[in-house]
RNA sequence: UGGGGCGUCGCCAAGUGGUAAGGCACCGGUUUUUGGUACCGGCAUUCGCAGGUUCGAAUCCUGCCGCCCCAG
């Protein structure tokens, strides 16, 4: 039985645009929206170059992810093109990745790309081509309720994706489809399986796709040599308690690599000083935070007060209160660090969301400056 | 060169005759389409060095080395 569209006409009129990006996900959206009787063109974005990454598995978009893509297209017999958007990558997510890090900031570039390369220029790129929507493998629910559509959390908890797209605007989320939200992953793999689909036992991508090895900090400092300066590692008095060798290679909230021993507690970074090249450390309790600004606010559904709010991906949403940009947790949240998504949930439905900005210690209740 | 104290893993630190706790750091793994967190596991055949006593010592004795403090 196959999987609605959700299509104005009826499925053998209509043309959908799948986003494949050549790991199992994308491409069984490409085979249920072939099933539909549509015409199918399936898209593979060329976001960085292949060069060094063109080994790793799970990787988004390089040489081995576009032949996948292309194969997988083959066998589905659908369209498949590739376009080349290495240039809008660079500026539109790998630029900002590596000036939020200049700033002290931890920057998540999966919703920068979903805001921009991908719903930005690929849905524009589908609507050029004729397409009814534009169909991406994400762990995600359009839901249409009164004639207007709402994003919500995967229906496999552990696999929601929604954290990445809370810069989904309304326009967009008309034109998107989510065939996967309904689907726990095991059975995205036997649909893979089933149809032969060589992708069907790939490894899921994690890390930064366009980082090999992981490694963020060197491309970082190649970038932005400021972060490599070496520094001091200084308590919440100020006193130093060591050195360290670049604020690139801190997030707040990090507990290894701090490298200071002797203590009786754990040591966590609790803030960044990227113009001092200094990195603020302390015990966890150090890290209770109590509200946080949150700035460019993308609002998908109205703006509501009572909410439940996610700092990180993995992590459940937790209550809180919005007060113009401030939102106010009803207890104590840690490691909240600047520069990460915060994203309003009401029940299983996104509500929006923005970059964090600025913190407020539970501690003193002072606000914690952050650097700009 | 008078007196006192100390020297146990990179750091802090238990252990005073019975066969080396723990914490921090570090390393590895698990989790994960961001970073991080968390969790699990690993981490001194050896106690400044050299002898001695003892069935048996990091723990007792002797000497040496090093460091700290007080007094000169």
């Amino acid at each position: 039985m196959p999987v609605s569209f959700d299509l104005d006409r009826p499925p053998r009129q209509a043309r959908i645009v799948v986003a494949m990006s050549g790991g199992v996900d994308s491409s069984v959206t490409a085979a249920l929206a072939a099933e539909t009787g549509a015409e199918v063109i399936g898209v593979t974005l060329q976001l960085y170059d292949h060069g060094a990454a063109v080994r790793r598995p799970g990787a988004c978009c390089a040489g081995q992810d576009i032949y996948d893509a292309k194969t997988v297209a083959e066998r589905l017999g659908i369209a498949h093109y590739v376009l080349d958007y290495e240039s809008r990558f660079r500026s539109g997510v790998i630029e900002r990745f590596v000036d939020e890090y200049a700033r002290g900031r931890t920057p998540v570039p999966c919703a920068s790309c979903n805001q921009g390369v991908k719903f930005v220029d690929l849905v524009a790129f589908a609507k050029e081509l004729g397409a009814d929507c534009l169909a991406t493998g994400h762990y995600v629910r359009r839901v249409v309720n009164s004639g207007r559509a709402e994003l919500h959390k995967g229906a496999d908890p552990r696999r929601d994706q929604s954290y990445f797209l809370y810069g989904t605007t309304r326009e967009q989320l008309e034109f998107l489809r989510f065939p996967l939200g309904d689907l726990p992953k095991p059975q995205v793999r036997q649909i893979a399986a089933e149809l032969g689909l060589e992708v069907a036992a790939k490894p899921d991508s994690q890390d930064i796709c366009f980082v090999p090895d992981g490694d963020y900090a060197s491309l970082v400092k190649r970038v932005r040599p400021e972060t490599a300066a070496p520094g001091d590692i200084v308590d919440l008095d100020g006193r130093v308690l060591g050195r360290h060798r670049g604020v690139v290679h801190f997030t707040v909230g990090q507990r290894r690599g701090i490298e200071v021993g002797g203590q009786k507690e754990p040591l966590y970074v609790v803030r960044i000083e990227p113009d001092q090249a200094r990195i603020v450390v302390g015990p966890r309790v150090a890290l209770a935070v109590d509200a946080m600004r949150v700035e460019q606010w993308n609002w998908i559904a109205e703006e509501q007060r009572e909410v439940s709010v996610k700092v990180r991906s993995l992590a459940a949403p937790v209550p809180a209160t919005l007060d113009g940009e401030w939102v106010r947790f009803a207890g104590a949240e840690y490691g909240v660090a600047p520069g990460q998504a915060a994203v309003v949930y009401q029940g299983s439905r996104l509500l929006g969301g923005g970059s964090i900005a600025q913190t407020r210690s539970a501690q003193q209740s002072v606000t914690d400056a952050v650097a700009a």
